[in-house]
DNA sequence: CATTTGAGCTAGACAGAGTCTAAAGCCGGG
DNA sequence: CCCGGCTTTAGACTCTGTCTAGCTCAAATG
């Protein structure tokens, strides 16, 4: 089911087929908040993909929004980024890759993986197989 | 001011001077909650700490026990570990290491920084300081 | 001893993120 | 055309966390 992930930006013909790689049915719904998302390489909360939507004049429902980005995180369309408590990041970058997380601004900035090289990771616990491995430099503004 | 940490468990009797050695007043309510959270190694939600207060008998409010676990985390006294969207768990060790966090069950285990060797951190944006790395490893049940 | 002051505590209102429910819409197959 | 399941929706609701405004209490002052 679960395809390899398009390069960004993806166009807008190609997210239809690219929801049904990934199992999902490309409702309207769901192609404009892909169509928002994987428009490029960046990192969107549920509300910020609501104005957006709005925005570009598409009227869905909050919870339609977090269905969906719920759905495409769980088929690997996105990945979610968890660095502000208060908030979940979609990340339209599925590729293996790290964070800085600005504490003072929320900025976040993408890390190469290859460029945190790690030796090797400690065993699971037993009975569980590691899923991710989900690396943040918390960074603050100098002066 | 900022001292070493005391090995856990922090016996009650040394509380007070900890607090003191973290540049915190040691009053009645925040020496409670210091009680119960380093009692022992372990990683509590602001809402499990108002519980054990509450079945310990200690009377604590809300308002008091978010304003002391915030306090604690700025002065270095605990460390707050951000891996579930819902909530910030509080952790009783501040020594280097990272997590584990079953995402199946919620537990968060820790992992001694020694286990996970980083070979070199890229530079901090520009204009920026690293402040902190956290590495979560996200495991889930087999089977 | 009486008064002032200020840090700290508190109840409860409030805010924001996210979930749930119940009803309505849509759509494909029979 | 009708049915049945999937999807969407508005809005209520929950939960974590913050804020406000008043209270407490102890130390400092006179
Ligand atoms: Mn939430
Ligand atoms: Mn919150
Ligand atoms: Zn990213
Ligand atoms: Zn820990």
């Amino acid at each position: 089911m679960a395809s390899a992930t398009a390069t960004l930006p993806v166009e807008k013909d190609a997210i239809p087929s690219l929801l049904q790689q990934h199992g999902i049915s490309p409702t309207a719904q769901r192609v404009e908040i892909a169509g928002i998302l994987l428009s490029k390489c960046q990192h969107l909360s549920a509300d910020q993909v609501l104005t957006r939507l709005t925005e570009h004049g598409a009227s869905v429902s909050k919870a339609t929004v977090y269905n969906t980005l719920g759905l495409f995180a769980e088929r690997g369309l996105v990945r979610q980024v968890i660095v502000d408590p208060a908030k979940v990041f979609y990340d339209s970058n599925v590729a293996p890759h790290h964070h800085f997380y600005n504490v003072d601004d929320g900025n976040l900035i993408d890390v190469n993986a290859a460029e945190v090289p790690i030796e090797h990771l400690p065993h699971a616990p037993d009975g569980t197989v590691a899923e991710a491995v989900d690396i943040v430099i918390r960074v603050r503004n100098t002066g």
